[in-house]
DNA sequence: CTGAATCCCTCAGGATACTG
DNA sequence: CAGTATCCTGAGGGATTCAG
């Protein structure tokens, strides 16, 4: 994934809405929340954070961890022993996207419910 | 209910982190976010709203507003005229989806320039 | 153990053209 | 004006293999 190649936003605007929304389709990726949210309550090793996210193939942790690492969302140490360790760490912007995205997952929680309502009765006045 | 702590994610995706990825997802797409944007101040027609969000084609504001629609964040009205209208107005959960959405947007703006700065070192470090 | 490199496939999403 | 129907490309992501 190439995050310095940005996509031809033909939207004349505005750095901030750039930036927002490369942030959202960040969070809203298949994998980013999970990894961080893996870290959350402390350092883990590679395979320690591919154990507590599950189904999740090597490139793509491997892919993750660098660009929340290039972002500065996490911190990565490497520990040089044998066999090799590699500590990776939530950094205080990690947490505070952690706190924020924990917002909305708690939206969809709540009203999860409700939309699967919401589309059984559509589906069912459109069959 | 809190929808990080989920430790022992295996291979069976539980009911509620299915449903939060896939708001998140949702959230995360190229266009459902600036739709709904779209409609916070007050209802829109089809072109309108196309006016509005910069960009968008034809079918994937057709997808995206039927999939809004399903999902009961948007409502459709049709009124039978010459030429036809068709109003989009945005539900009470559809508002609640703004605001929560708004939050994490401002975290992103906030946080934009630390974001690309670490990035600038880190392409300086690793060059 | 921690990656990097390669192959492959699915599908979101763009570009039309057509209809009521 | 408000869609529907096709076609097509490219990015996202899985599986596998190689390397330090």
């Amino acid at each position: 994934m190439d995050v310095t190649a940005k996509p031809p936003t033909v939207k004349p605007p505005h750095a901030d809405c750039r930036a927002v929304s490369e942030i959202l389709s960040r969070v809203g990726d298949k994998w980013t929340i999970q990894v961080v949210v893996a870290l959350r309550l402390g350092s883990r090793r590679f395979n320690g954070i591919k154990r507590h996210v599950g189904g999740i193939s090597q490139q793509m942790l491997t892919r993750t961890l660098k660009t929340l690492e290039r972002d500065g969302m996490v911190e990565r140490t490497v520990h040089h022993s044998t066999p090799p360790q590699v500590e990776y760490t939530l950094t205080p912007l990690g947490h505070s996207l952690v706190e924020t995205a924990h917002q909305l997952a708690h939206w969809a929680a709540t009203h999860r419910l409700e939309i699967e309502d919401n589309r059984l009765q559509y589906d069912a006045r459109s069959s």
